[in-house]
DNA sequence: TGATATGTGTAACGATCGTTATTAAACTAA
DNA sequence: TTAGTTTAATAACGATCGTTACACATATCA
């Protein structure tokens, strides 16, 4: 797991120091979060976060990073994992939900909930925001695409307006979520919302 | 506008002051916006601001309910204007664009861009945000059920469901206005979501 | 006109901010 | 064992944070 140069003083954990601070800005946003919330989070004093991520910035940038890596995104996950597509559809829903309200890491999604805050004010941020959502709206429509092809869907269903479509819906569970408010997770209103996506046109 | 107690030195406008506050949190986040850059987009000093508001935290507060008051949403108030329910449902998608893409103010919605990132470690913040999501599903609502009064929609016609369906499709708009990307606007796509909201069960 | 009330502006408060110089400790290589 | 290297921990840096005393200006009312 952890690359360390061999046989130093123990030397911290970077990928386990990053998760944790991952969830000190998820709760408190960058500005909020302060140099001691993260070192005693990720377990280290600042001269080593210092050493090791430059400076707050950077170590912010580096969580986004982390946080939006290809597999780091439950819901799309489950949405490329699930072999039929209507249930694929339905399992995003369902992981959206779930994750947003999960018990081990604050409300809502890092980047639609927090780091959406800090677009515009702090360097580097709007472009991996971005990149993010494009990102996954890219990989939705891979899916669909793929499914055009096996002839699961017809040859005009508009790949890219119907995940940008899954994408929107999926803030409103977040941001629910990040409210502490109950998000609608009944079965008839999951079964819906999946018709549309794959509604003919 | 300005009820000033009258004749005292020239007290600044309260109004005006909260609309300019609202801006700097909305662009900066509560963290993230000093009080020299509220005194400074204020045009107030900081003694006037705390004579006035309390401390940074009421003000934070104030501006949050200032903005989420009735008529501060304007797809909102664009829904509820427009006569012909499918016309309505469609000047609200119209003003949820247009709003976040806004060049008076900084993108985005303050509530789903900002706010939520102090949702949990400001005190009152959540429950702020819960009242302003419930409330926009109730207005909502409202308007639907009116219609199925005037038989303009079907009896069974799921009031509730398709609220929360329309407000989880503008967060998605939001976040995307946030990250300076261009939001969907074809007429083709407005019709489609609009077709949604309204169609039969 | 003077006394008083109200709000402004200056300047400073202690606390905390992000950051770093410096010292101590731990392990490898010889 | 000892020299050398790498990391951790302590403590401090100047700057800025949110907040507030204090003195000055302005307008009303006696």
């Amino acid at each position: 797991m952890a690359q360390n140069k061999i046989g130093r003083p123990r030397a911290f954990d970077k990928d386990q120091a990053l998760a944790a601070a991952i969830n000190v800005f998820w709760e408190k946003g960058f500005d909020g979060a302060s140099m001691k919330d993260l070192t005693a989070a990720m377990g280290i004093n600042s001269p080593s976060l210092y050493a090791a991520f430059g400076d707050k910035r950077q170590l912010y940038l580096d969580a986004i990073d982390r946080y939006s890596e290809d597999d780091s995104c439950p819901p799309l996950v489950a949405f490329e994992s699930e072999p039929a597509i209507e249930r694929a559809v339905i399992a995003f829903m369902k992981a959206t939900i779930d994750y947003a309200q999960q018990q081990d890491h604050p409300n809502g999604c890092f980047l639609g909930s927090c780091v959406s805050t800090t677009a515009g004010h702090v360097d580097g941020v709007t472009e991996r925001l971005q990149k993010a959502i494009t990102g996954t709206d890219e990989r939705l429509v891979l899916r669909f695409e793929q499914e055009k092809e096996r002839d699961n869907l017809p040859d005009d269903f508009p790949s890219l307006q119907r995940a940008r479509l899954m994408f929107d819906l999926r803030q409103g569970h977040v941001l629910r979520a990040r409210a502490e408010l109950d998000t609608i997770a009944t079965e008839a209103d999951l079964q819906f919302r999946a018709k549309i996506i794959l509604a003919p046109v």
